[in-house]
DNA sequence: TTATTTTTAGACTAATTGGTACAAAATGTA
DNA sequence: TACATTTTGTACCAATTAGTCTAAAAATAA
C-alpha cells in the first residue's frame, strides 16, 4: 500500500494532533506557545511546518479533532449507560476533575469561543459550527432519553438540551471565577433536575 | 485643602481607571497592551508608572472599580424599578448589546476569572473575592424581591440568585461560542422563569 | 526664588513570539 | 545507485511586549 518514495513520516498525524489538542485544552490557544506545542508533540519545528501550515491551522484541526473525539466518546458511553446518564456524566466528570485536580478545564469549544470571540474571525466561524454540531448531538440525546422514559419532562428536547449545556457552562465559569463549594453543589443539583 | 507642594496631578485617577476598565472589559487583560491603555487613558508611560506599579496592578484596581461601579448602578436601578426588574435588566442589557453591537462583552469578573484561572494566582484570588461579593449582592436582591412578592418562589434566595447568575453566564458563553438566535431566545426565557 | 512634584518625550532593554531558511542526515522507493 | 521525501539542528528574523532610564519642562507651595 506504500506508493510514495522518500523517507516515510515517522509520526502519526492524529497522534500528535491529540497531544496538541490536550495542550491547547489545558492552556488555551494564545497561551500555548509553538515551542511548548513542539515539545508536547515530540517533533521539531521544521518537521511541524512541513506538515502544518501554521499554529492557527493546527488549532483549527485540534478543534475539529476535539469535537469528533467528544462525540465518539459520548456515543460509546451511551451504549453502556444510556443517553441521560451520558449527559449527566459530563457534570460528574467536571466535579470529579475539580475534586481530583483542584481545577476544571471546561469545554474546549466554549473556552475557544470566548478566547477567539471578535478576534479570530476564521476560528470563531469554525467554533460556531462545532458548537452547533454539539448542540444537535445533545438534542438527539435528550430526544432519545425522552423516548426511553429516562427523561419524563415533556418540554421540547431542544429546550432541555440547550438549558443543560448552558447551565453546565455557567457552572464551569462560576467555578473558574471562584464559586464556593455550596454554590457549586447547588448548581450541580440544578443540572440533575434539568434532566428529570 | 491643598497641602502638598509640587505640580498637582493633572488627571483624575478614577477617571483614567474608568477608561482603562472599559478597555480591559472590551479586550481582556492580556490582549490590552500597555500602549493601547496609555492612549485610552490619555497619559504618558512615565506618568503611568509614576502613579501605578504595573499593568497587573492597574488591572487589579480596574476589577475592584468594576465591581463597585456595578454595585452602585444596580443599587440605583433598584430604587427606580425594584430588585427583580434590576436583575432582569442584566439579561435585557445583554440582549440589547447583542442586537445593537452584534456582540456581548459579558461580565468583566467572569471573563477575567476564565482568563486568569490557574495563571495569575494573585488576580484569581482577588477575582474570587469580587465574585463572591457579587453573589452576596444578588442574594440580597432576591431576598428583597421575595419579601416584596416580586418573586413568588419559596426557594432559598441563595439558590435562586446562584442559578440566575450561572444561567446568565451560560447564555453569554453560548452567544460567544455561536449559539443560534433560537437558542438565545429560549435561554433568555429561561432566565425570566428563574425569577418567578 | 527655591524646593517639590508631575508632566512630556524619547531612547532603550530584555524577553518572547510565530515563522523562515538552509544544510545535512536519515529512510525509504524505483 | 539514483531519486524523493522527511527528519534534525541551528541560525536567523521581524515584530511585540512590559518596563526602565534620563532629562527637561511645567506647575504648584513655601
Amino acid at each position: 500500500m506504500r506508493t510514495t518514495a522518500g523517507r516515510p513520516k515517522s509520526f502519526d498525524e492524529d497522534g500528535v494532533l491529540a497531544l496538541a489538542m490536550n495542550y491547547f485544552w489545558e492552556h488555551g490557544y494564545e497561551n500555548s506557545t509553538l515551542d511548548d506545542l513542539l515539545v508536547t508533540m515530540g517533533i521539531k519545528k521544521s518537521s511541524f511546518y512541513h506538515t502544518f501550515k501554521s499554529k492557527e491551522e493546527l488549532f483549527s484541526r485540534c478543534l475539529d479533532f476535539y469535537r469528533k473525539e467528544t462525540e465518539k466518546i459520548m456515543m460509546e458511553l451511551k451504549q453502556q449507560i444510556g443517553p441521560k446518564n451520558t449527559m449527566l456524566a459530563l457534570t460528574d466528570m467536571t466535579l470529579r476533575e475539580l475534586k481530583e485536580t483542584g481545577s476544571v478545564k471546561g469545554c474546549l469549544i466554549m473556552n475557544s469561543g470566548k478566547e477567539c470571540y471578535k478576534r479570530y474571525t476564521d476560528l470563531s466561524h469554525q467554533i460556531a459550527l462545532e458548537f452547533n454540531f454539539m448542540v444537535e448531538m445533545f438534542n438527539g440525546f435528550v430526544k432519545e432519553a425522552q423516548d426511553k422514559g429516562e427523561i419524563t419532562s415533556k418540554k421540547d428536547a431542544k429546550i432541555i438540551a440547550g438549558r443543560y449545556m448552558s447551565a453546565l457552562n455557567g457552572m464551569i465559569v462560576g467555578i473558574q471565577a471562584g464559586a464556593s463549594q455550596e454554590l457549586i453543589d447547588d448548581l450541580s443539583d440544578n443540572l440533575r433536575e434539568l434532566l428529570e
